[in-house]
Formats: C-alpha cells, sequence, structure tokens
DNA sequence: ACCAAATCCGAATATTATTCGCTTTTTACC
DNA sequence: GGTAAAAAGCGAATAATATTCGGATTTGGT
C-alpha cells in the first residue's frame, strides 16, 4: 500500500514537502550516503517526523519515482492518441522520456541511476511502474507489426530491449558526464536512428 | 592507488578471500545493505581484519569489477586479432561481454546492477575501465566507416551508445527477473539485429 | 470552546562501519 | 635455527546515523 490517503489538510502538503527535499538530497548525494538529517532540515521538520509519512528511508526513495512516471505515461497517452501511426507513436514516447528527464534532472538521477537498475527494485510499488515502460514499449510494437507498418518478424521483446537500453544509456551518460552536452538536440537523431533500425 | 604491492605471502590469498567473499555478500545483498560482519565471516577471518587490505566498504566493492573487466578486455583482443572485418569484432566484442556476464553472475550483478549507473561511479578506478568500454566500441566503429565497412556518416558516439544500451539492458533484465530464460541464446540475434542497424 | 485524533518533536535505542591497542605470525638476516 | 622487525590478526571501543518512543502540540469537526 504505497499512498494512505491522507488524513489530514497538513499532511498532504508536509508529505510532498518531504518528497520535494529528498529528491533533491537523494540526487546530489545517493541514497545510500544521504542523510535523514539533511532531508529534514530540507523540509524545515524534525528528523523523527519523517516516519510519520515513509516507513524508512528506502521506502521514500522508492516513491519518488512512482509518481512522475505515472504523469509521464499520463502526458504520452493524452498526445499518442492524436498521431495515426504506431511509428509516430513509438518516436513520442522516447523523445518525451529524454525530455522529461531534461527538465527534472534532479528526478532523472534518482531514477536512472540509482532504482532503476538496482538489486532491490524487487519492491514492489517501483517495478511495477518502471515495468509499465517496457510494456508500454512492446504493446507499441506489437500493433505496428499487425498494421504493417514494419516487419512482423521483429521480435517486440528483444526490439524493446534495444530501444529501452539505447534511451536509458544515453540519459545515464548525460546525468553522469552531461554528455551529449545538448541533450534535446541529440535526442532526434537517436531517435530516428532507432526508428530506421526498424525497416530493417 | 588501486592496488598496493602485497607485502606477504598470505596477505595475497586472504585479500583474494575477501574479494571473492564481498563478490558473493554484495551480489546478493547489494552493497548498501551487505553487512562487513556477513563478508568476515564468509571469509573467514576477523571484521576488522577486512580493514587491512581495504581501506572502507566502498573501496572494497570498488574493487571488484575492475579486475575481471581487464581479463575481459584481454581475452578479447587476443581473439580479435584474428578476425578481418571490424563488423566481426565487433560482434565478437558483444557476444564475449554477454557470455563474461553470463559465467560470473556475482561479479555482474555487482557491476550491471550497483556500480556502473550510480553516482558514485566518479570513483577513479572504476570509472576508467568502465569508460574503457565505451573506448573500445567507438574506435571499431571509426576504424570499420575507415575501411568503408559501413557508412562513414554513422555517428560513432552514437552508435555506440546505442550498443551498450542494448547489450547491458539486456544483462540487467537477465540478472534482475531471467529474462530471457537462455541469455545464450538470445545474445546471437540480438547482436545480429544490433549489427544489422549498421547497413541502414 | 472542546474533544479526539493526528502531527510534531527531542531524547533514547539499535545497528553497523570504522578505529584502537595489543597479540600472534611471518619474513629477513645472522 | 634463533631473533628482531614488520606484517597480519583479533576483540573491544568509538562514532555515525537510521529508527523508535513518550509525551507535548496542533488540527478538524462539532
Amino acid at each position: 500500500m504505497p499512498t494512505q490517503e491522507p488524513k489530514q489538510q497538513r499532511s498532504r502538503q508536509r508529505r510532498l514537502d518531504v518528497l520535494t527535499a529528498a529528491t533533491r538530497v537523494f540526487a546530489r548525494d545517493g541514497i545510500a550516503k544521504a542523510k535523514m538529517a539533511d532531508i529534514a532540515a530540507e523540509a524545515g521538520i524534525a528528523v523523527s517526523s519523517i516516519y510519520n509519512y515513509f516507513p524508512t528511508k528506502q521506502a521514500l526513495a522508492y516513491e519518488i519515482p512512482t509518481q512522475r512516471l505515472a504523469q509521464l505515461y499520463a502526458a504520452f497517452e493524452a498526445h499518442a492518441a492524436a498521431l495515426p501511426t504506431m511509428r509516430a507513436r513509438l518516436a513520442l514516447f522516447l523523445t518525451m522520456t529524454a525530455d522529461h528527464a531534461r527538465e527534472n534532472p534532479d528526478w532523472a538521477r534518482l531514477l536512472y541511476l540509482e532504482i532503476w537498475p538496482s538489486v532491490l527494485i524487487q519492491e514492489a510499488g517501483v517495478r511495477r511502474s518502471v515495468d509499465d515502460f517496457g510494456r508500454i514499449i512492446v504493446a507499441m510494437l506489437r500493433e505496428g507489426s499487425r498494421r504493417g507498418e514494419w516487419s512482423a518478424t521483429l521480435d517486440p521483446h528483444r526490439t524493446a530491449t534495444i530501444l529501452m537500453g539505447s534511451i536509458t544509456h544515453m540519459l545515464i551518460t548525460w546525468l553522469l558526464y552531461r554528455r551529449p552536452a545538448d541533450l534535446q538536440a541529440a535526442t532526434g537523431p537517436m531517435v530516428a536512428q532507432l526508428m530506421g533500425m526498424l525497416d530493417a
């Protein structure tokens, strides 16, 4: 049960304060080194008060990616409906993913550098929303095959691995080393090259 | 200075014992949750003795990937020399990378799930050997362009991102979920599809 | 204005990485 | 083969920090 119903008005805001503060601190120091004291100071509350909202440091860390990922998926669905081809939708999804990371770098550091590829992702909530990423791509690849936009022999899982791996690897190197320097400019050609692969 | 010269005969073996034990424990519990006490027990020595060989838990964790990665690179160089085309060498490198992970799953969990994509990779030693991975691929892509094995307009960094990202993402899902169930069987088609991309 | 529940906090508690002081083993040299 | 210096070993402190606890304060509904 990731999100209990908030009991009081104040609680809702405090919970968000803690999440915002935690995102900054985790992104800066990494989950392991981050101190609850720093998060509490940044949120302007006592350390022990954090435990009114989150049972452990890890649970706090793991709740951060989920919400914004859901936002990304929802925003994508809204835009995708207008696009006629699966190819265009797929390209949009990859582009929006990169843009979303660029616009929320703290959140992205936490998701792509700490949580996504982690032994501890087994934790139910995060894993589900991360797995959705793969499911969305596989579904689009299948539908594109059905419609004849690309070869029906294309393996959807393997292709999804390539698409997801390429985008996340690009994001990881950008987050760690700022290469490419202009992520927005690099995303277009990257997506184009990946889409080109579908024609083989 | 990652590796001091070993002072005594006994020391050399103990150091390896600790590394072996640590690899198992880190792979099982993750670096953050792993206890030095467990590592010491598994290595059959006292906790405080570990500190004769490694200054901190993190330093211990970071020394594990480096050595085997160097082995992989060396083995690749030895085999690659016999191959005439860059295309064949590139395919070999990707295949050997996957095989290496399959044969050393504990080591691979540590490298691909904990260290590679991590805020903490800034630590000099690991980062260098991980960066070598990219350098090797980029160099092969450039040489292949020069020889006319594929288009000279192919961007080597972008293409390297796709190749590395795809392979590591395949390995990550295999390590976490055992998908694909038969990694060895899946590697061939994956490499083939990636190589096909070079012809576009 | 008042009550019950929710929220808040400072002070314990618990867990672990790391350090310290001392003992035992190894190595180098005669 | 005996011995002293160096290296390696250990158990018991120390220190840092996540988490729990008990009681004070605030909130929302009436």
